[in-house]
DNA sequence: GAATATAAGTGTTTGCTTTACACTTCATTT
DNA sequence: AAATGAAGTGTAAAGCAAACACTTATATTC
């Protein structure tokens, strides 16, 4: 069916581009690949792909990152639209979202299939078009969100310790955070729950596993309160 | 010139929405107007249109503001895209834009032409489609924005008073502010000029006219310090 | 022209949040 | 048994945010 109004409008490409984040080696780690297309083919690109009109624009973001990680639970969040007319060769409109991963589970075979690399943020090369423009709007985005919201936790597996949860947020803001004050503030938040094992692998003392409980994070907003780093 | 990848995807209907502000007797409007066209004629809609193959999404959405209020300096900022498939009729991927006018340049022919009002944001009429969600998205995001960014000038005329100031952010944030601790916090920035006349409109006293400086903002953020309300 | 009405304009105190800062503990390795 | 190195802990100072009430200026009214 289509409604004669809309009948002479253009239409154009749409596409998703996808900043998918990990963490690994205390540093915030993206996923891009070597583009095996024309235009700028061979070039460092985000993952991305189009999307088809029969699938919404966040079900093709969810698809391209299943697509190229292997997982299936992903939080994902819209950074927004960008639609200069020349930023393809092709009038592509593109949607970024950023996704945050548990780098360890991610399905490393597909790195070779798909010529993927996770790379530091700090030492990204130059990517095709306006990709890095899109990466520095999601670190802005991030840096935003992740002072106020518990999105951190999806980079990191189930348990963690305090000094990866810190190492993390240093890694996002990329700026030193003291350790006492950063513990207290995330402690007092009563939103973690200190498990009996210890991760010796990073000291000889060894450091407690956390978890984070989601349903100790709604009390806390059902009272009013609300995360903050 | 097409490229021989992307020839077999699907192309998308592209729309713009623009949630286009005001600011007058004391409450933040919006611009609405009386949907001309099937599907959903008759129903309350934002300000929109379709994105053309040759102009940037940013400049569709500035056509759409333009050709609804005849003002041609606007403060704009992309809200996001919205995708799901069944939100319209038609496929259509609308992405929304909100712009900050000053209401007194509103060329008021226009709202006969369209069928459009200005709506006082807390008396919103039900909107087609996801136009409310858009709305409510926007208004969280203005309340970010506003009190990180000097962006509520935009909806004052050149001059303005600091009780109407004052006004504008309760508006925003819909909520009572204390007027010392706000004229405290706005003085001390430094980044407003005092005139001589007063508005006398309002009070026997009359308020003094103070206007936005944006050299003296600039100067502030080279300091390092941060327009904060 | 004196009294009245009304919004504009002005500082200080208190509490809270943020920042700065150094030593002890634990477990492994030598 | 000593040494190593990261994990873990508390307090004081400063800065920021929130609460709060009276005076001033001018038009209007009597």
């Amino acid at each position: 069916m289509t409604t004669a109004f809309y009948q002479n409008k253009d239409k154009l490409y749409v596409a998703v581009d996808c900043i998918i984040m990990g963490f690994r080696e205390n540093e915030l780690h993206i996923l891009i690949a070597k583009r095996p297309f024309e235009p700028m083919k061979g070039g460092w690109s985000l993952m991305g792909g189009f999307v088809d009109e029969s699938e919404s624009v966040y079900n093709a973001a969810k698809r391209v990152v299943s697509e190229f990680t292997g997982i299936e639970d992903i939080y994902m969040e819209q950074v927004g639209a960008y639609g200069e007319v020349d930023r393809d060769l092709e009038r592509v409109v593109s949607i970024v979202y950023y996704a945050l991963v548990d780098i360890e589970k991610f399905d490393t075979s597909l790195a070779a299939k798909y010529d993927a690399r996770w790379v530091k943020i700090t030492k990204l090369p130059e990517l095709i078009f306006d990709h890095t423009l899109m990466v520095n709007d999601t670190l802005n985005l991030l840096q935003r969100r992740a002072a106020i919201k518990p999105i951190g936790f999806n980079l990191l597996p189930e348990q963690f310790t305090l000094p990866t949860l810190q190492n993390l947020y240093e890694s996002i803001y990329q700026e030193n955070i003291d350790k006492r004050n950063f513990r207290k503030k995330i402690l007092a938040m009563d939103i973690l729950e200190k498990m009996e094992e210890k991760d010796k692998s990073a000291s000889r003392k060894g450091a407690f596993y956390y978890r984070f409980i989601k349903e100790k994070y709604d009390q806390l907003i059902q009272q009013g309160l609300h995360f903050s780093i």
